[in-house]
DNA sequence: GTCATAAACG
DNA sequence: CGTTTATGAC
């Protein structure tokens, strides 16, 4: 039995506008940590992952995993009924197929309730990879959501590009090229270790990205990772030891609604530091109470960590899709490897919503 | 001769929008009491009553009744041409077959001149039986929309069910059913005699409701005519005594633009406080004054009166269509009994748009 | 306010 | 089936 209680309506008003565009029907697990959602999008070619913890929730109580089979439009149709500052209260059984939701006005006598149906969802659940990202880029949500929005009125595509200048968004299209360069807020792309204190390494760096990249990263791994986390302004880590960091999403067949913690469970057991800073970001208060501070006291900026340069193409189309969420938030991170797909996330208090999209191989 | 100055051509402007897409034509029947309008929509469901009385013009003559049969389309087109704030005075002649309308700017040296054709319209004039009903609902006019709005998106049909809880509006649709339920703002819905003072009265009402409807009724009627009036917040009577109440709308062949003051003689005479009270809400300024300061005075909460439980489905396209009126007005009335058409009610300064709609048969 | 899509009409 | 019209997105 589920029974979780929003604060606000809006939120998942927002979440569903942000996601139905590209998913039609999904799976909400839901699970005594919270509701999750993870769907390819209907052409199969970007991953949507989005979570609620049950901390964002007014009261929140689910006694067993729930997978609630729901359309989208469906949803979207009903949550249409609340506004935004109502309260949204979703109740669900365990032998019921369908999902009730209660909206109150704030103060009001108005109650509004309405049952959905659900359906049945084959969830092919991915692994996500734990990927170490070379790049990680914070911005203003509607920085990136001007620059694609741009951007795509030009060309098809877009190529990113970070390196010590910045991130630049490049475009080539039929009638015009375009290209907007972001260069970080305090003037200095952290690179390597993602400490911009030691100025001496940053400058080692640079050089050996240019000529012998893989040795240079594992030399600096171990170092990195606890940096990195310890100062970085997001709920994504930069790095990560395991060896499958650079693969993409491996289906998997089970349907637990916990796949992102065992994922980590499975792949990992080099690394005791990361497998423990990994999955605190998906259960700790404490990790919790971090992600509602950097949205609180985000200032603005571009932020940009890299340990080396990273250069990929993207279909803008997917990207403009994904801009959508910055309701959500106002800051984005975009997490970079050369080959890999681009993570895009979005967070907001007690959750995300993260976007992965392979990129375009040659440079079309 | 007609010639009507008004004050603001936006009143104009936003009875046409209410209408035009529910009447293509309709006769503006002018007489010295003021403007009114009959009409069925075009699919001849919902019939559209407006009133607009002498007293709201800046400067009102009209020696004989006159029908000006107006394409709505084209009226809204030249009042496109009005600022909102412009003074509008309609001119026709006696014998002519166009409708003179001047603009003029409120501190400008701007006069906008139009003519539109007139059309000879075979106005079935319809008589409006002078219902008694059972449960008259004042909202606040986007509540109404909101509310109607919402479930239109679920289902076709909505059912409204007034009890002693409140008002509550339910559809059911493929995907997902709707319930909105609202409750008076003060708590209490006032039963039978619509005087809530007398709380044992209404205790006692409740029980009878549940058994004997209709002797209840029967015993309490004169009362109810009195207080009614005497109380509520509208210009709808509640109660009558007419035999002829609960009839749907009967066709007459006339066209003389007073229907609803040749109804009240026609078929009233079992009551003169009713047939005053009634035939003064048209004419008299002591009303007017009473429907203004209604207006200025609405609170924004929700009221509900009710002699018996009334439970009636109605097809949702329509109401969202007559939802259309609430920039006339910040509250609408619903008037209901069962198995009688709904009456929806927005009332402006000297005046009023009203629509009938007649419940669906069974309750899908 | 304009545009694009979706429903309604002929 | 094409046209027209209403409604929602930008």
């Amino acid at each position: 039995m589920l029974e979780a209680k929003l604060q606000e309506a809006g939120l998942l008003k927002k979440l569903l506008d942000a996601i139905k565009e590209l998913v039609t029907d999904a799976n909400f697990d839901c699970n005594e940590e919270g509701i999750n959602l993870q769907a390819m999008d209907n052409s199969h070619v970007a991953l949507v992952v989005v979570k609620m913890e049950s901390t964002g929730f007014k009261k929140y109580r689910c006694d067993r995993p729930m997978p609630l089979g729901v359309n989208l439009a469906s949803l979207t149709k009903v949550l249409k009924c609340a506004k935004d500052d109502d309260t949204c209260t979703l109740k669900a059984g365990d032998g019921l197929d369908s999902l009730n939701l209660v909206y109150e006005a704030k103060n009001s006598d108005r109650i509004a309730e309405y049952d959905m149906k659900l359906m049945d969802i084959d969830a092919e659940q991915l692994g996500i990879p734990d990927t170490d990202y070379d790049a990680r880029i914070t911005l203003p949500a509607a920085e990136f959501t001007r620059i694609v929005k741009d951007l795509s009125l030009l060309g098809e595509s877009v190529r990113i590009e970070v390196n010590k200048e910045g991130i630049r968004f490049v475009s080539d299209g039929e009638a015009a090229n375009g290209s907007v360069l972001l260069k970080p807020t305090d003037g200095k792309v952290k690179i390597g270790d993602d400490n911009d204190d030691e100025e001496e390494e940053e400058e080692e760096k640079e050089d050996e990205e240019d000529e012998d990249e893989d040795s240079a990263k594992a030399k600096k791994k171990a170092k990195k990772q606890k940096k990195v986390k310890k100062e970085s302004n997001d709920d994504v880590e930069m790095n990560g030891d395991e060896e499958n960091g650079d693969e993409e999403f491996t289906a998997k067949s089970d349907d637990e609604g916990e796949d992102e913690k065992e994922d980590e469970e499975e792949s990992e057991g080099s690394s005791k530091k990361r497998k423990k800073a990994s999955s605190s970001k998906s259960k700790k208060p404490a990790k919790k109470a971090k992600t509602k501070k950097d949205d609180d006291e985000y200032s603005g900026g571009v932020d940009i960590a890299m340990n080396q340069h990273v250069t990929l193409t993207f279909s803008l189309k997917y990207l403009v899709n994904f801009s959508k969420s910055s309701s959500l938030s106002d800051s984005v991170q975009l997490m970079m490897s050369n080959d890999v797909p681009l993570l895009v996330s979005y967070s907001f208090e007690s959750g995300y919503i993260r976007y992965y999209l392979a990129p375009k191989i040659g440079d079309d």
